[in-house]
DNA sequence: AATGAATGAGCTTTCATTCAT
DNA sequence: GATGAATGAAAGCTCATTCAT
């Protein structure tokens, strides 16, 4: 039922789902719908929140298993997970980055507060860089912000290119975008790549 | 007219946007805007069109500008000029990245075809820059493809970052992309830069 | 359970009165609700019914205690037993005269016939009294009507107004009632009353 | 278009009257009702007062009428333009009576306040009448407001039954419960009346 | 050129009612 | 005997859209 609210909310949007159409997808009647979930609203905030959390978990664990390594081999897997999460999940990714990112829906707030999350994860994890680097942050913490909101903006961007060509396996767009992230396009037209590094 | 549909639909996104809202922050009465504007959809995609039309002609001045310069001069133009329109027109920018984009709403795919054209136009760059470097596309056509992807996401990710917080210059948002995308976050943290490039 | 349904329809009325409700105040499950009474219209007329038998069972008793006495001792001990009884069952007079009277509901006929009958055993009590006062139904038999009408009405709304003020005993709003109707204003001014009659 | 809520309202009452029998019974589409009254909680209101308002300015008009007379004299002015009225506008006197005093619905408090108006009106007629009667208020002050509510009570169910029967005058139902009211059921049945006196 | 007035169609939500167990 | 689970039907309300002026 859930399954279904996500993929007509991440194929129309939150104003333009109809709950009959949910319903019907769902292979339900529309008052069971509103037996579980009481409003279009809650049931829009459930899907949300659980599809945050499957990523967020999804993610966390990809880092996790890296867990001593240096901060860009943790920044390699938290972008392999994420990538292959987007990829096998995307419904809930165009519910998550597609829709209720949209200002004025409900819930807007709610999923930029947890973008800002994210953001300021992948912040600790430049900050952490830049001390195994040379034992300080030598970059100003403004410029990080920055740098941070590039790199997620790049992700997110690369998920929705991935997902709509299914040629693109998620290692491979992972492995783009550390290459870009850590060597540039500068360091990358050198010859110059991550992994070597 | 169209300056108080940009807004409304910018802040409410399509579906949440009602005509009457529009009509009456236009000032002028419902019919009026159905005698310039045959519908919603209509208005809505001459919005999109004109919006989108000045931030390609801005970004398209800016690398002009810097005519026979080399490709990363070339695209340093470019994301001022991106930045500085963004931050100028935020109502647009909104239009264009923040609800346009949702799939499910008419001109969907109008907007990811524009999209796509300035992802090729930023292929077209990094080939250039390739060709400057050792006169060969050295990397593959597909890497190139999604390297434009995640350098325009980041643009984007930028753009909202940098209209929400006033501080935020359209020149230092410029910087801190143009650093990352051309020496990567390991470059920038070996102390080397793109401007010193 | 008919006691909770009493209570939920004396409150919110027959239309606004949901089965859950009632189902829930009676702790049962709303199909064994329909196992005992099968749709809402028919709990409402059962309702209804027993209230009313209630009702006009108190009266009967009470005014058959005055056996052989006179018409206006017999129309004295009816009222004592009707403001008694409103006294006793607020719920039960709330469906009765505050919801079922109700133009449009089920039963709204029902409810008029049993009140018709009151009055018609009212009327008989005017009659009887006359009879009584000097050998002839002296009043015209359209203007009796119309006294009982009066007589009844005053009863129900002191009924409503004894049962939101729990300082006023039965027996006073029956005295009350009583004085008025036998001596009428007038004649309580002057001083008159009816027990002293 | 009121005209056709109070008649709807009337017949079948708040919960059963649906806004497109209305708006079907007064010729124009729903929509039109929602521009001019902006929900039927607020159509419902407007149709109280309305009423309310044209029922208490008769009363008041024929209570005026009487200016400096007796208080008997000003009630018997007060119940023909009562009866009258009720009379005339049936479905209004429907919407007041009949529905709007039903317990649950919205505006059943303000409605109940009216009334309490109205018996308080009258209370004071009477404490008028007994100082006329011998200078001071020889009736305790509980017992006037008893026979106030029985009087307001009297007359309402007077108004149903002469407004179900059209062979009945308003001046004949107000002559009989004139009569009723000053000389009672023991003064009529002795030959004395209202009017004699 | 401009608008007040009006509506068809559709959406969210509720509720009396019924099965399958 | 009793219920959790499910639904058909309808109601309140909104909005893009049009006409008569």
């Amino acid at each position: 039922m859930m399954d279904a609210a996500v993929r007509i909310f991440g194929q129309r949007g939150y104003r333009a789902a109809s709950m009959d159409d949910i319903a019907e997808l769902a292979g339900v009647s529309k008052p069971l719908v509103y037996l579980y979930l009481n409003s279009k609203e809650e049931l829009f905030g459930a899907c949300i929140r659980r599809e945050a959390a499957a990523l967020v978990d999804a993610v966390r664990d990809g880092v996790s298993a890296a867990g001593g390594d240096s901060a860009d081999r943790q920044l390699w897997a938290g972008l392999r997970a994420f990538f292959g999460h987007t990829a096998e999940r995307p419904d809930g990714w165009a519910v998550l980055h597609g829709q209720a990112r949209t200002q004025g829906e409900p819930f807007a707030a709610e999923v930029a507060a947890m973008r800002a999350e994210v953001v300021a994860f992948v912040t600790s994890l430049v900050v952490a860089a830049a001390r195994e680097a040379h034992g300080d942050p030598s970059l100003p913490e403004r410029e990080v912000a920055g740098l941070a909101q590039a790199l997620v903006g790049a992700a997110e961007s690369m998920a929705d290119w991935a997902g709509a060509d299914a040629s693109v396996s998620a290692r491979e767009a992972a492995a783009t975008l550390m290459n870009f992230a850590w060597v540039g396009l500068g360091g990358m037209l050198e010859g110059r790549g991550w992994v070597s590094a």
